[in-house]
DNA sequence: TGCCATAATGTACACGCGTACATTATTTGA
DNA sequence: TCAAATAATGTACGCGTGTACATTATGGCA
């Protein structure tokens, strides 16, 4: 593997103007340069990024960290799937690596070790929530002032960047649809709280209610984990107090669809008997049966959006390193499960 | 951020101990290795990645190359879920790093780069296929004899390593399944012809007809791309059929859930009027309606092994590198789809 | 006690690149 | 035409670690 130094011999030059012409620094005579690349050509020579990297003092890397437990779906992986998408897209624009990171959800993880090895210059959390353990390791990365950012999870610390999406207003809508289809009845089907989107639809939900004078049920608050098993087992509650439901807002499509699949093997007949409104509009929510009306979520952006302030903060050194604070509107899908 | 000259400073050896201390390399007074892990610990010193990667002239990477296309969805999210996770789990347990790469499956991606610029010391490709584009660079990384491995997908060049499922068989078993039940005019839909693992399908099927004799009919073969739209795009065709169909083996499990919503919507009654047997057990396999009867990938598994491999090859010096070929089997999952 | 094998540690340098600073070539302006 | 400005290139060193080799300490054995 050819290096700078038989590049430079090649070509006639100095290492030092190798290395300006391989990073279009300085200006410099078009013939050198044309030499230069000449001789990089036919040497079959291309940067060394490990090394360059090393002199550089930077890895070169977005770490993505990820909650994984061995056997469990912990996530939607449409979710997942959109996210680094919308981050491997800002990531391969800006030059950077992507660099992939498993942690045990039920530990503190040591982000500050990614900097100080120098694996990440900067990293994006998914699937934070508001656990003990989870927060302990995001603190510590918002104290010491790293460039980082959490996915779609508020946070009482001001210190700590996020990217998210307005589910407060997202649930709203979802829940002003069904009212404006002349439902009163109206229950909501909630994820694990420990997630703040799960108390933002929440919000989100009563604030519909609320602004035509629906008097807010306890009793038909029904929660779950954000599977599809949840849903199911949440179907015998649901079915017991149909008599009190015209129609459920659900806190995602899986728990839609299981409750739905329930529903149905109670014997009931959907949308008839039952109208649901779900939220992401994940693959599976046209899959479904009825389709799901449901709240289409921009993860793709969401991530895009992140990877691109994250990058930026670390290439222009005018834009102050800030904290990143996005909130990204979503958009009823209509379907066919909401009734005609 | 503390460095190896300051430990061993205050630990008061010299910086060759610090390092093999360390890495745990030679025999060492456990007094020493004591003083120095303290005097490390003070100092919140780690070893710096980038700067130890240089040295030993190894990234410490596994690259893993998916293809990507803005806006579509060329991937079941399921398949690059589970695959991902389980090299994840490999690549930690095993002490490096999981790069990301996402390449443009239209033209020819520089894998050997890759290599060149020392970001990765291995690869992984996902989602590989025999266009003629991708399978130059394949073609390229064998020759060099790097360490690479292609996941599930055959190649004619005996120098391309491959971790991949018996799909023949696994097809085999599916049509067998149908036969066992008594039916004998069964289709078959299949997915694009430029994955192997399409062929061996039709091997599969091929072989569980003519082992009870049953006539091959192609006028009952269709041809999707493995999205649930082209399903729904058969459904038609397949309608048309319905006289000639008893059953219908098909690709995946999105086609198959595109051919019942399509089916459906023309009046007919699943699986009374047409038994369905997918490809997968994809989480949406369980969601359809009716639920499928399915042949289950262990997807998870070829990620962590092809992952094991690979980074086996690479750590120990005994370990010859060998061309990996891995086989899988599959397992039927049967639901009510294919009738009772 | 003296010698040798082995343990334990130190010395010194390479790894490939980025870049501050020094130097030389070229252009500009009066 | 000549100084000054600027372009273009070269010199030299640092970045933090791994490791070959040299050196010193230790223990075993006759």
């Amino acid at each position: 593997m050819a290096n700078r130094k038989e590049v430079a011999k090649l070509a006639g030059v100095s290492e030092a103007t190798v290395s300006r012409v391989l990073n279009g620094i300085g200006p410099m005579k078009e013939s050198t340069r044309d030499r230069v690349l000449e001789a990089a050509k036919r040497l079959n020579y291309e940067l060394n990024a490990v090394a360059s990297s090393f002199a550089r003092g930077k890895s070169g890397n977005l770490g993505v960290v990820l909650p994984y437990v061995p056997k469990v779906h912990l996530f939607s992986t449409y979710y997942y799937s959109e996210l680094l998408s919308g981050i491997g897209e800002a990531v391969r624009s800006k030059g950077y690596g992507l660099l992939l990171l498993f942690r045990d959800p039920a530990s503190v993880y040591d982000y500050i070790s990614l900097y100080r090895t120098q694996r990440v210059d900067a990293c994006i959390v998914l699937g934070a929530s508001a656990v003990p353990s989870e927060m302990v390791g995001i603190n510590q990365l918002a104290e010491e002032r790293l460039p980082f950012c959490v996915m779609d999870q508020r946070f009482d610390n001001p210190l700590v960047s996020i990217v998210a999406a307005d589910h407060e207003q997202g649930s709203y809508e979802a829940v002003k649809h069904i009212i404006n289809k002349g439902y009163r009845k109206i229950g909501f089907l909630n994820g694990s709280p420990q997630y703040s989107n799960s108390q933002d639809r929440l919000l989100g939900y009563r604030r519909a209610l609320q602004e035509v004078g629906i008097q807010l049920d306890e009793s038909i608050r029904y929660e779950g984990n954000y599977s599809r098993t949840s849903g199911t087992q949440a179907a015998s509650t649901v079915y017991r107090d149909l008599n009190k439901l015209d129609a459920i807002f659900v806190g995602n499509d899986r728990m839609a669809i299981g409750l739905m699949q329930g529903l149905r093997g109670l014997g009931c007949s959907l949308p008839d008997d039952l109208k649901v409104v779900a939220y992401d509009d994940s693959d599976a929510a046209s899959l479904a049966e009825p389709p799901l009306t449901t709240v289409k979520v921009p993860f793709f952006e969401m991530g895009r959006l992140a990877a691109e302030k994250l990058l930026s903060q670390l290439t222009d050194k005018d834009s102050e390193v800030s904290v990143i604070n996005e909130k990204l509107q979503t958009e009823l899908i209509v379907r066919k499960s909401s009734g005609n």
